[in-house]
DNA sequence: AACATCACCAACCGCTGCGTC
DNA sequence: AGACGCAGCGGTTGGTGATGT
């Protein structure tokens, strides 16, 4: 309520200079449901574009970044909401432990979750825990403060200790890998392999309801307590339906392995970059129908919404509506833009090769003891 | 019941990098 | 080359509900 207010923003941060109405009063603090109707509304029937304008144009008294922030972080449709599960948040440690306070590439490898939440999620929960472990006898908690990785140990699934070894990761359940044979595969030629797994990988917004989430945009700070089903696309897991994919249709893995999800970045179209792999159409198909039976929870709670409307609502169990359905967009293009699965709605997923060739690296992540998510 | 403290998390702030002119 | 606009990132703040005293 207090966080509600009004604030003059002559110049704010250097955008929006070309609207003297609007730059002259932001809003700031909490989003009310009616900005977030606002601006879900223009997002769905205009699509991403400069962030300043979607402000301006939604008719938002909100700064540019004040919106992409909110859409990011809370109304995009592929969000997955509620408690991290322990899958969750035994890779966010062990991804931590690798990239450290990258949150934004932690997050790119927890589909549906936001480097925010994960931040949140670590400064709250995981680092209290670390702290509290008495059996850290070679390192300070303080450790886990740093922005560099943190290397660590487990002795089960749910004791994880960090150690004061700064670029190795200790061996887990299995004594035959540790980041000293994960670092061996960080070249150029062990990623360019990994594509060829990692392209196989749907990014599971595709799978998700967009349309039954803005029935559902109440589920934040004004009925946080209702919380949202976890997106159990998955065995026993909670990674909407990725790993199940992984797990369904092997991959050229091992039943049961876990493979991460590619970089979000990999994601984004690059002209010069990108490497356009089409993948097997008919092994999609058919994740796309183990998602459509188990996720049926992500989004549907459907009460009081901005959005409330009965015939989106009766489509809970349609996870390709917002693929068929344009109601609330005014082209396929513009689908694609705002919920970002243009590529896999066409089976297309493209890599990039970048700044952090990490896949090489992550395929390792499968030997991670807790992952194992058969039933 | 009233107050204090804690924990969570949405949102803000400052900075950086990139693209364009 | 430098200025500018913008997107994105990570650190931090502060409101709110839960819990403890």
């Amino acid at each position: 309520m207090v966080k509600d207010r009004i604030i003059n923003n002559g110049s704010g941060n250097g955008t929006n200079n070309n609207n003297n109405n609007n730059k002259s009063k932001l809003r700031k603090g909490l989003w009310s449901p009616e900005e977030d109707e606002k601006l879900i509304r223009y997002m769905i029937t205009k699509g991403q574009g400069c962030w300043s304008d979607i402000a301006r144009n939604a008719g938002l008294q909100r700064c540019g970044k004040s919106c992409r922030l909110r859409w990011i972080n809370y109304l995009r449709p592929d969000l997955k909401r509620g408690a991290f599960s322990l899958q969750e948040e035994e890779l966010i440690i062990h991804l931590h432990s690798i990239l450290g306070n990258r949150w934004s590439q932690i997050a790119a490898r927890l589909p549906g979750r936001t480097d925010n939440e994960i931040k949140n999620f670590w400064n709250s929960t995981v680092k209290k825990r670390l702290k509290l472990n008495p059996n850290n006898s070679t390192s300070s908690p303080n450790n886990s403060d740093s922005s560099e990785p943190l290397s660590i140990t487990m002795e089960d699934n749910n004791l994880l200790m960090p150690t004061t070894n700064s670029n190795a990761i200790m061996p887990f359940n299995d004594p035959h890998h540790d980041l000293m044979s994960i670092s061996m595969c960080m070249d150029n030629s062990s990623s360019s392999t990994s594509s060829s797994t990692m392209h196989t990988h749907h990014h599971p917004m595709v799978f998700g309801d967009p349309f039954s989430m803005l029935n559902n945009n109440n589920n934040n700070q004004y009925e946080t307590a209702t919380g949202v089903a976890g997106f159990h696309g998955f065995h026993g897991g909670d990674y909407g339906g990725m790993l199940e994919e992984e797990t369904t249709n092997k991959m050229g893995l091992l039943e049961g392995e876990l493979s991460l999800p590619p970089l979000e970045s990999s994601i984004r179209r690059s002209n010069e970059e990108e490497e356009i792999i089409i993948i097997n159409n008919e092994n999609a198909s058919s994740s796309i129908d183990d998602m459509k039976s188990h996720n049926n929870n992500h989004f549907n709670n459907n009460n009081n919404s901005c959005f409330n409307n009965t015939t989106e609502n009766n489509n809970n169990n349609n996870n390709n509506q917002v693929l068929n359905n344009n109601n609330y967009s005014s082209s396929n293009v513009v689908e694609e833009d705002l919920f970002g699965f243009g590529n896999h709605d066409h089976q297309v997923e493209n890599l990039r090769m970048g700044e952090w060739d990490f896949e090489g690296l992550m395929q390792d992540i499968s030997y991670f003891p807790s992952l194992d998510f058969q039933v």
